[in-house]
DNA sequence: GCCAACGTTGGC
DNA sequence: GCCAACGTTGGC
């Protein structure tokens, strides 16, 4: 099992969004080390941290669930789509996505500057390589993060 | 809306 | 394979 946090701009798309979906697939990802997680690394049952970005107060707002395997993203072969992706063809699919599901908000919601400010969490990818939309977490720092949304 | 950080592209 | 140019992300 394993944790991650998934970044999402809720005017794009919010945990919300989610709740009223029930699941989503989570095309888009256009980053290597990014769809290097989702084909390689993300499995069935990993715990995802629901992160909303380029907001005026980012925040995780709630916590997720991969609910697939990895497929290829077919919005890169769809040449009017906004994630068309023109060096993909259907025999060789550069970008993956998979499927998740909502599990629960949390308490309150954990800010990025309560993050920062955080000692123990300096070593987050958040707060180290903050552009990454989908970051690997430790199991210590997403009990962190829980103890923080429930106070 | 600005802009720093950083990833990607493509000419050489 | 280097690196300048360029585009994007996302905090502020």
């Amino acid at each position: 099992m394993n944790y991650w946090l998934f970044k999402s701009e809720p005017s794009d798309y919010s945990y919300d969004d989610l709740i009223e979906d029930n699941k989503t697939q989570w095309e888009g990802i256009r980053n290597y080390q990014a769809r290097n997680f989702i084909r390689d690394r993300i499995k069935i049952n990993d715990k995802i941290l629901f992160y909303h970005s380029n907001i005026s107060i980012p925040h995780i707002v709630a916590l997720a669930e991969v609910i697939s395997e990895p497929y290829p993203d077919h919005f890169a072969l769809d040449k009017t789509h906004k994630y068309y992706d023109p060096k993909s063809t259907s025999d060789n699919t550069r970008w993956f996505m998979l499927n998740i599901k909502p599990v629960k908000k949390l308490d309150n919601i954990v800010t990025l500057e309560s993050i920062k400010n955080n000692p123990k969490l300096k070593d987050m990818v958040l707060v180290n390589r903050s552009r990454l939309s989908i970051q690997p977490v430790t199991k210590s720092e997403w009990k962190i993060i829980i103890d923080m949304s429930l106070s």
